[in-house]
RNA sequence: GGGCGGCUAGCUCAGCGGUAGAGCGUCUCGUUUACACCGAGAGGGUCGGGGGUUCGAUCCCCUCGCCGCCCACCA
């Protein structure tokens, strides 16, 4: 006997242990199984589980768990990853917060160590989170970025990418965070627009006026910045400028003389028309001073203090104070002209959340240019697509505009950079020092002290962790990957690179298509944060709900295109949908609905059990495709349809008669039939509630054939759709139709449920009828009328009322409210009146019969002649009814 | 400044050429031997505004208006 319900707290982690245990989670090793591959993305290491994570995951197992099914050798490659920065930030707070030691008095070696010891704390969290959701990964496979094996992944891309000149050391500007001291690339910088101010300065002109002018005026909104100043840049064609090229400026406070020069960089239109030109902290003025051979001058240093050529007074200042001094000593110099409020737009560092500083620095660089080439054309031509498909669009853009990327980072969590110096200049990138010591010679060399963006490693991702650069079986076996499922906020983080990466490398694209699944919001369409307080922790609903209800859930709500916006009573909803589905289990075994060995669903001879099996196979054939698409969606929905509305709403209560009546080979086919479509049920839905599918299969072996290892390890079925009988599915769909309307009317009527009259049945189309007499018990009882029959006309004192083209009576007016029922049939008889004149005006348009399809008209005519049918009834039964009251 | 989404029932969203659907919520009824994490029923929408194409538009085109996101070097 069933448990009331279903126990997720308990039997999830028990069914999942059983899973693991048994290998299932492994590709089978058939060789004549169709591989198909998938690699996580992997979480940070030191990470928790976030409702995107879940998301993200589910999708992924409800697809390998579908291509499981369906007999492929299905791969599902977990891993984690090293997550450079974020964890070197949270091991740092934690130092910090213990009271202890700075990293950089704790020396390298030590902290690198410290950070191993957090991962090995906190390592397996993440993953052991995965397992609570139900993940199929094959955990014997799991990699992690900063293993051995990629590792060596990595050294060799380095060394390959630099000898082929596609990786390069470069001096230039970065974008430099403050707090973490070191370089980060472009997409790790937020631009954030604030309210702040503009300043317009006056830099005296040296030497004579020029009509009448002494001075020019610029514009900035970083006033600090001016003492390092190379020149004063105006538009060639800007007629009041264009006579002071050429001329000096004396910078104030710096108290140094630069050039006005002609440059296309300023727009006469904006600010003053003059810009200051600081070469080394800005992105633009970077560009112009190097186009003019200006000098750059640094003037802060890592922690973006103060220093370089400059007054002593300033030297060591945080920028922020360094402003006002600037303001303040403009200001007594009687050279502040204005201030203007405006809206700025502030790099600020993703991960420290402190303002970016352009600074001129050493650091790697990726030809990212070179390498993109190959990674459009790739989904140009459709090697690889995009699920949605617009967001190729994105793709695109970014790519085709793409920057060099700065792979360096001045950080000690990560895969340290393969290359050596020597004292004089000389770089040796190898493999391993052995190789750049002999590369060296006798020379003593030393390692570059960084470390590589994380996101270099997350770029090997889908061929590293199958063991290249060894040509190993797994890859050449699951290399390219299927599908990857990701969200749209690494499209160009990761998504690009490994595209370019496995193009590079592999010479094949590292996955067939893309999957971009939206993104979590809250119930009112928040992003979720911290801060905001607004977070949910899909464990917190995993305790409370179950893994299935949430995995159902966000399948259910995986189409929306951008936003997810998670509501827990959705949650609820589908966990009470999971009982259902418990529930009609535990009606099954009551009833010795038990699976019968050889059954054939074709064979079926009752009209419901003919009608089901077909509804089961269109079902079948729905999630199917809809699982090959990607619309999970779709599938999920359909299944849910499917299983409440129809199999537990009608297919139930239809089959009851049967079950309740007497013995025979109706009965027993009944129950070989529900006990069919519930197994059919179990299989369909599995990949999206795996665990209490999973449960009823163990469950619902008793008494039947033997069960055959683990539902997740269960063949998909193959129902082809000519199961559907669409005689019986015709039928079967008027007596639902005549059922609902019977108790809509009666409710109508206000016929007490205590009252049990009569209906009858006395007109209607032969084969309607015939239908409706067949069922006749099934409809008295599921009308809770004492008897359905045919008449030759409405009874003395009967109340009729039309059904489906029928017209059914009730002897009992004593139940009914006579004026009212007047009034419904003749609203209802206005409302046809409509529908009639509609159809008639439609199809005397003799524009509409000559342009549209056929089988739209034929749709028209079809339901005129219904309408002109019912208005006949109708007609009659207002007469009897006006004679009976 | 570019680009991309969204605007459909009170809420969250499907539908995307033939006069509107679901779930939740609301209201009414219900001790029907699977299920109250249930069942039956009802109410509720000029499908953001305005044009256009079409026999016909929520659906296609144009335009405007909000809301959101991404990218961009504007001082």
């Amino acid at each position: 006997m069933l448990d009331k319900t279903f126990d997720p707290k308990s039997a999830e982690p028990r069914l999942y242990a059983a899973w693991e245990a048994s290998g299932a989670f492994q590709p089978t090793d058939n060789p004549a199984a169709e591989p198909f591959s998938i690699v996580i993305p992997p979480p940070n290491v030191t990470g928790n589980l976030h409702i995107g994570h879940a998301l993200n995951n589910t999708l992924q197992d409800v697809l390998i768990r579908f291509q499981r099914m369906r007999g492929k050798a299905a791969l599902w490659l977990p891993g984690t990853d090293h997550a450079g920065i974020a964890t070197q930030m949270v091991v740092e707070r934690q130092l910090a917060a213990a009271g202890n030691i700075g990293r950089r008095d704790m020396g390298r070696e030590a902290f690198v160590a410290k950070v191993w010891e957090w991962k090995a704390e906190s390592g397996d969290q993440i993953v052991q989170q995965l397992r609570r959701l139900g993940a199929s990964c094959d955990w014997s496979r799991e990699r992690f970025t900063l293993d051995e094996g990629l590792s060596a992944a990595v050294r060799k891309v380095f060394v390959q990418l630099y000898k082929q000149g596609l990786l390069y050391r470069d001096k230039r500007l970065v974008n430099w965070d403050p707090q973490f001291q070191t370089a980060i690339s472009d997409l790790e910088v937020e631009t954030r627009e604030e309210p702040g101010k503009m300043w317009w300065f006056a830099y005296p002109l040296e030497g004579e006026p020029i009509d009448g002018v002494s001075e020019i005026v610029i514009a900035t909104t970083r006033p600090e910045t001016m003492l390092g100043d190379g020149a004063v840049a105006v538009h060639p064609d800007d007629e009041r400028y264009k006579k002071f090229v050429g001329r000096m400026v004396r910078l104030p406070i710096a108290d140094r003389l630069i050039p006005i020069i002609a440059d296309e960089y300023p727009d006469p239109e904006k600010g003053s028309g003059a810009v200051k030109i600081t070469g080394a902290h800005d992105f633009n003025d970077f560009q112009v001073a190097v186009r003019h051979n200006l000098s750059l001058l640094s003037i802060m240093d890592e922690q973006a203090r103060m220093a370089g050529p400059i007054p002593e007074r300033y030297l060591g200042k945080p920028r922020e104070e360094a402003r006002k001094m600037v303001l303040e000593e403009i200001e007594a110099l009687g050279l502040l002209r204005d201030i203007e409020e405006k809206l700025i737009a502030r790099p600020y560092g993703d991960r420290s959340g402190v303002i970016i500083e352009p600074f001129l620095t050493d650091q790697w660089y990726v030809d990212a240019k070179t390498l993109a080439q190959p990674a459009i054309k790739a989904v140009e031509q459709g090697d690889m697509v995009f699920e949605p498909r617009n967001w190729e669009k994105t793709y695109f853009e970014w790519m085709r505009n793409i920057e060099p990327w700065c792979v360096s980072r001045q950080l000690w969590w990560g895969h340290r950079i393969p290359a050596w110096y020597d004292d004089d200049g000389g770089v040796y990138v190898e493999e391993t020092e052995e190789a750049a010591q002999a590369a060296a010679g006798n020379k003593s060399i030393r390692q570059d002290e960084d470390v590589l963006d994380t996101w270099f490693s997350s770029g090997l991702w889908p061929f590293s962790t199958m063991g290249w650069p060894e040509n190993t079986e797994d890859l050449k076996r699951f290399y390219p990957t299927n599908t990857l499922v990701t969200s749209f906020d690494i499209i160009f983080f990761w998504v690009a690179r490994m595209m370019m990466m496995g193009l590079h490398f592999t010479g094949e694209v590292p996955f067939k298509r893309v999957f971009i699944n939206a993104l979590v919001r809250d119930a009112k369409g928040q992003k979720m944060s911290k801060s905001k307080g607004n977070v949910v922790d899909p464990l917190g609903l995993v305790d409370k709900y179950g893994a299935d209800a949430l995995r159902f859930t966000l399948t259910a709500m995986s189409g929306q295109a951008r936003d997810i916006k998670l509501a827990e009573q959705r949650i609820e909803g589908y966990r009470n949908f999971g009982t259902k589905l418990w529930n009609v289990a535990n009606f099954c075994q009551r009833n010795g609905c038990v699976r019968v060995a050889g059954y054939d669903p074709a064979a079926a001879t009752q009209q419901v059990n003919r009608w089901i099996v077909g509804e089961t196979a269109k079902t079948a054939e729905l999630v199917t495709k809809a699982l090959e698409a990607a619309a999970f969606d779709e599938a999920a929905n359909g299944l849910y349809r499917f299983i409440w509305n129809t199999v537990c709403d009608w297919y139930v209560e239809l089959a009851k008669p049967i079950l309740n009546g007497p013995d025979g080979a109706a009965k027993d086919e009944t129950r070989a039939t529900v006990a069919w479509v519930l197994d059919q049920c179990l299989v369909l839905l599995h990949p999206v509630m795996p665990f209490i599918t999973e449960e009823l299969w163990a469950q619902t072996a008793e008494g039947g054939p033997d069960r055959e290892g683990f539902l997740m390890s269960t063949a998909w079925p193959e129902l082809p759709l000519s199961l559907v009988d669409t005689v019986a599915e015709r039928e079967i769909g008027l007596v639902i139709d005549a059922i609902t309307e019977g108790r809509s009317v009666r409710q109508g009527l206000n016929v007490p449920a205590s009252a049990k009259p009569a209906l009858l049945v006395i007109e209607g189309a032969d084969w309607q009828l015939s239908t409706l007499d067949a069922n006749a018990a099934l409809v008295a009882q599921l009308l809770r009328v004492s008897e359905v029959r045919r008449e030759p006309a409405v009874p003395e004192g009967a109340i009729p009322f039309v059904v489906n083209g029928a017209t059914l009576a009730l002897p009992v007016a004593e139940f009914i409210d006579l004026a009212a029922e007047k009034a419904r049939l003749a609203k209802e008889l206005a409302g046809l009146d409509k529908e009639i004149a509609r159809f008639n005006g439609k199809l005397g348009n003799p524009e509409f019969v000559a342009k549209a399809p056929e089988a739209v008209i034929e749709e028209n005519r079809e339901k005129l002649a219904e309408a002109e049918t019912a208005k006949s009834k109708l007609e009659s039964a207002l007469a009897r009814l006006a004679a009976v009251g």
